[in-house]
This record gives structure tokens, C-alpha cells and sequence, in this order.
DNA sequence: CTGATTATTTGATATTTGTCAAATGCTATA
DNA sequence: TATAGCATTTGACAAATATCAAATAATCAG
């Protein structure tokens, strides 16, 4: 909890009445190496918080193809603002890639939240912009039209990624096979 | 303006009040096609709304190449939300690639609406939610590993894009260069 | 510790897409 | 309407990457 705690001090400076609702709002749960959180089409009800361990978004094409979108490790929110926000069908999987811990906040608490202390607009507008700026980035990675500059790039811009997760995750998120990943690398 | 108080309207029922601080605060510029409205690098001190006219957003890689990241189009909000918040350089241009009317608010007026009128919190979230909807679909359409595919669920998502664009961009947008894409529109 | 499973590497070849070059078509304007 | 400047198409070839197959290497459960 504490790790939530510290994320949301990055934005406001919290009262002993948020620290509070804090508490009593927000629930853990774990899930096993493997254990989906939440497949596509289903419409989320909560918005989570990653206290240990990865989780990996993907979705699969009609023909079988499998992309990985995105990952969520330690410290970072998770969710599809979008689709919980709007209440639509989220339009990816999500699973633990590791045995992971999250923290959920339910939406009635979110708005709650929202209702009973009007300074944290700010938090989750800061959090949205955050949340923009990296997918942004992302973006960009993935315009690099080589695969070998498109893996330096993230190797340089998020090494703690391409070290902790297995090649095939890596390669899917890049966009490749990991057969030419695997050769990308051997070379340098 | 009419456009932008339509626009809110899908949003929230607007007061009179409110239909005034519109009016009073945000103006309309005109820029002509080829004409640049933000530089790479350049801290964004506006957001806007495309009255008429397409806006282009491209990047330019350490090599030269060219990366279109997307397109502005009559009634939507344009501008990087995330720079506008976190007063951080922009990561990309734009460029009006048809004479184009904008309608910009100021970061005062924003803050000043935010301020003035809290529900239009529910609106900037809503706004915000549905942007990161569309991102979203792009990034997988962008996925999608075959040039001919990728160009197909193009043309099947946003038509108007295909056809109201030159090939150079919408080639630069796919991320395939234009003779590609003129052999795969031969194709079938 | 050991076998089973999974991850990674390597090889041969096929496909896709890019690159360079040139021809053709289109459009706005003087 | 003629022309200059773009936009698009087409061709020949090169380069990057995928695909299929198999060999090693690493890891994990019992």
C-alpha cells in the first residue's frame, strides 16, 4: 500500500483523511504467473496499480497473430482508462507474465474519490499526461523502420524491459519475429 | 465557433455562462497550407480545435526520415495534451496541409474554464478518454505486420483519411513508402 | 540430480518491401 | 492553353525480414 501511497504523493500532498480513504478503498489481489486479469471484450470495472511483478497487454488478430501492446511493471498504473472511463469492451488481454500483485481501486471508489476531494482532477489529469507522454514515445519506437535500431532504441530507452522479459515477448512488442531478434542481437 | 460549442455540447448541456466564456475566450487563427503551427521542440502554450482543414503531425528521425504520427481533421481537438499540461517540448510538428482554420484556447483560459466551471472536469476527461480510445486503434492498426493489410483496415476505418490525402502521406502514416503503397492499391 | 519443458540460436530459403530510376498523369496558374 | 511542379505508376533489382526446421542451452518441477 505503501508503494501506492508514494506514487500518488508524486502528484498532491496527501491528508491523513485521503491516506484514509486510501485504506479502506483500494484492494489487493494476486494472480499467478499466467493468470489472465482481463480479456478483450470484457468492460473493466477498476483501474489497478502494479505492486510486484509484469503484466503484458495483447490482443490476437483473426488470423492468429498474437501483439503484445504494452507492458505494466512495478510501480505503474494499470488499466484502460478509456474503456473503464467510457465503459466500452477494453481491447486487449491482459496477463501476469510473473506472480503479480495489484492493487485495484473499484470505479463507485474512483468517483468517489473525484467527489470527496475535487484536488485529485489534477492527480488523474497528471496521471492521463503521463500516461500520454510514454505512449508517445512508444509510438515514435515503433515508426523506426529497422529492426535493429527499432531493439537499440528500446534497449536505450527502457533496458530494465529487455532484460527482465523472455525474447518472444520482446520481439512481439517490437513487431518481429524473435528468430530475426535473436540475430539482432548476436550481431553486436 | 459553432462547431466548438457543438462540439462540448456532445459532452455536457452548456449555460448560458458558459456559452459566453467560450465566446470570450478562444480565437480563431487562419493558417495557410504548407504553413507550420508548432515546431518540434516548442512548448505548447494552447490547445485547438480544427474548424476547417486537415493538420498533419510528422517527426523527423536523426537520419532524415520522415514520420507522419497523424492527422487533425475538421472538428477535432488537436494539440499534445501532455506537453500542454506538463509544459514540456513537443515531440513532433505540425503543419497544415490544407488552408486551415483553427480555434486555440489558452493555457489561462483553460485553467480559468477548469476552474470557473468544475463539471467541465467530466469534460477534459471525456475528451481525454476518447483520444486515448483512438490511439489505441491506431497503434494496432499500425500492428498489423503486412503493408497491404494494414492499408486495408485503413481504408475500412478511415476512409475519409484515404481519400482526402496525398499518397506520400498516408504511405509516411502506414509506414511504407509510397510506391509500396501505389502497388498495393494496383492490387486489387 | 534428471527428464521435460521452454528459450534461444543457427541455417537455408522464400517473401515482402525498399531503393533508384524513369515514364506518365494531373493540376494550378500565368 | 501551355507549362512547371507535383503525384502516381511502373520496372528492375537489392536488402531486410519471415518462415520452416532443427540443434543447443537454460530452467523448473519432482
Amino acid at each position: 500500500m505503501q508503494q501506492v501511497i508514494d506514487f500518488i504523493s508524486g502528484f498532491t500532498k496527501m491528508s491523513e483523511d485521503e491516506l484514509c480513504f486510501i485504506a479502506d478503498n483500494l484492494q489487493l489481489t494476486s494472480y499467478k504467473k499466467g493468470e489472465i486479469l482481463i480479456k478483450q471484450g470484457q468492460i473493466p470495472n477498476k483501474m489497478g496499480f502494479v505492486i510486484k511483478g509484469i503484466v503484458r497487454g495483447y490482443y490476437t488478430e483473426e488470423n492468429g497473430m498474437e501483439h503484445t501492446l504494452g507492458f505494466a511493471f512495478e510501480n505503474h498504473p494499470l488499466g484502460a482508462f478509456d474503456s473503464f472511463t467510457q465503459q466500452t469492451p477494453i481491447g486487449y488481454n491482459g496477463i501476469a507474465i510473473e506472480n503479480t500483485d495489484i492493487i485495484w481501486i473499484s470505479q463507485s471508489a474512483f468517483y468517489n474519490l473525484l467527489e470527496t476531494y475535487p484536488n485529485y482532477e489534477k492527480v488523474v489529469r497528471s496521471i492521463l499526461s503521463q500516461y500520454m507522454t510514454l505512449e508517445g514515445e512508444k509510438v515514435k519506437l515503433l515508426r523506426i523502420i529497422s529492426a535493429k535500431e527499432r531493439y537499440k532504441a528500446l534497449l536505450e530507452s527502457q533496458p530494465s524491459l529487455v532484460h527482465r522479459l523472455p525474447l518472444k515477448h520482446i520481439a512481439s512488442y517490437l513487431g518481429i519475429t524473435l528468430e530475426t531478434l535473436s540475430r539482432i542481437r548476436a550481431q553486436k
